[in-house]
DNA sequence: CTGAAAGCGCTTACAG
DNA sequence: CTGAAAGCGCTTACAG
């Protein structure tokens, strides 16, 4: 580089502080002098070092986003992504920078930790996605640093987070289904440490007894893998033998996968079995039949995430914020009856 | 935070000199000191602060990541977050950061030069795409600062870049077709203004011509808008009434929305039309019928932009560098005729 | 309104 | 092998 705030402060004939605070904009300072410094400064093409600047006034103005485990799948998916454009178009209209970090093992975890936020480099992270980081969640709990998670994390009353409501969410797809007469309702992809999961099957659950339509086990999949396979849930599925017509999915690959299998059986959606999945893909709106699903809005997710963490970080008050993201249902033909080809 | 190197030099009893030798793991300090150090570090739990270091030698260890015009579509496609997946892999390897920026007009293009790059917060520009960035890659020429794009620039000779051969992916794929039979191809998405695309239509162009095929204008769809809607390309395509056996489309998304309206119109892929994309996308493995597309392997893009920029900021010979990462046409039955459906 | 000086938390020749 | 001191490029009370 070369060219530093002492060399402008030289040829303006002024101190460096003088420059300093034309910089940084600071209220008393004779118009004069800080065009003078200004033009200076555009005559040199002068840009302060933001290093020094943070190390002086202790503030990076840069946030970390941590997408764990960035495994193909998950980052093939358009959800973290668009987690990460909402964070970034905050990020970008208040200034901020973000620092972007995968991480899948628990060594990365306490790198993250010890290099960007012990080190000063980050003045807070958003963690994307709660799922299993409870050491990760702990150590910045303890650390007190400023941080907000996307999703709801287990110590979910000391933590800021952002998510959706999946219970209400699944209750409400699941009710769309009974509304269009179906009772035999599979559903595909459960699991039992995915929070997000446990939570959409509560909601079917409730649907389903709230309708006084009994709970069938046999309906159910489970499968330690979160991001599984449709196509080969659905062959399960179908090799049980118990009849439904009604399919939801957790994810609209997923229910892509499950359709396949359906139509290798000679079976047709939605006539059939009617299906439906999650996250509103877009290609849901242009498969055959146009896949029902429901839209989380990952892009808010992202964004109120980043907003919260803002709050938190310039407000003096800190407290422990949630929100609560709607997700909406988006009924396709997938689910309409009659409208299948 | 608190806690700096001088206070553990002083619980260690040495300089804060030795601390630091200690922590960047200099070679001639005695074992017996060391460890006393590194004992009080842990005790602790010293880190040190990343941005001091960072004035004091001079080097941040980030790069930044600038991703163009981050528009909705541009980001629900896999493609740039694979690439972004492939940049942040390297990184890590490598020990760097990664700074995303988003960036969709000139303005805020000077800003991310301004800031990030004579700003001193990153060492190295990625940048994501070529298209239009013209003034953005001057400059950063200009100012000799280390970056290297993927997607094959305008001036290509200057700069170093990584890209596919879209010519001759664009050729294999339409010698597929031809052998497949066909020879009433139509390409659609064609572009004057998009380097990728133009490359492809040569590619296109070449095939047809060395098996002797006629070059049909009307079985080429052309648009501004890149990321066109292959339904309506599609529809507009019929409208010309020139009777076409195969189709290449510049996207999977374009290819999927264009097999939407040759089924609406009674059509059958690939018995009827035989339809290709490029990028293959998740999906085209389980859309009905699968896409044939040719993987642009995008993840590899981003490795192979990181490691030319790592390898341009650590060797002290710079070189202007460019990698050819290989397409790979990836073949499925809605090319093959006999197993459409 | 402006400047001199101390300080942010490190690193790195230079001596020894 | 280790320390004292200067320096990285800024900011910010404190004076005036």
């Amino acid at each position: 580089m070369g060219i530093t705030i002492g060399d402008i402060a030289k040829k303006a004939n002024v101190s460096k502080a003088t420059v300093s605070r034309v910089i940084s904009d600071h209220p008393k300072i004779s118009a004069k002098t800080k065009e003078r410094v200004l033009k200076v400064m555009d005559e040199f093409d002068y840009h302060p070092n933001m290093i020094a600047r943070s190390l002086a006034h202790r503030s990076t103005k840069i946030i970390g986003v941590v997408i764990p485990g960035i495994s193909e799948k998950s980052f093939k998916h358009p959800f973290f992504p668009e987690m990460l454009r909402g964070a970034a178009s905050v990020a970008q209209k208040n200034h901020y920078n973000i620092l972007m970090s995968a991480v899948s093992t628990a060594e990365m975890e306490t790198q993250v930790i010890n290099e960007l936020a012990k080190g000063g480099i980050v003045e807070g992270i958003i963690l994307m996605g709660a799922t299993v980081h409870d050491k990760f969640i702990s150590e910045l709990l303890k650390l007190k640093f400023p941080f907000v998670v996307v999703g709801r994390p287990e110590n979910q009353d000391s933590v800021s987070w952002v998510d959706n409501d999946n219970v209400q969410a699944a209750y409400e797809l699941t009710k769309h289904f009974i509304e269009q007469g179906h009772s035999r309702i599979a559903f595909l992809g459960a699991s039992s440490i995915d929070i997000v999961v446990i939570d959409r099957l509560e909601g079917y659950k409730k649907a389903m007894r709230e309708h006084g339509l009994p709970i069938n086990e046999k309906l159910i999949i489970e499968d330690k893998n979160i991001d599984g396979d449709g196509y080969a849930f659905m062959k399960a599925l179908m090799k049980r033998q118990e009849p439904m017509t009604g399919l939801i999915a957790m994810d609209d690959f997923m229910a892509f996968g499950a359709i396949k299998y359906i139509n290798e059986c000679g079976l047709s959606v939605p006539d059939d079995i009617a299906v439906a999945g999650f996250n509103n893909v877009l290609l849901s709106n242009y498969s055959t039949p146009p896949l029902t699903s429901v839209e989380v809005n990952p892009f808010h997710l992202g964004t109120r995430a980043f907003e919260l963490l803002i709050a938190n970080l310039t407000s003096s008050y800190k407290s422990i914020d949630r929100a609560i993201i709607p997700a909406d249902l988006v009924v396709r033909q997938s689910t309409l009856r009659g409208t299948g080809k």
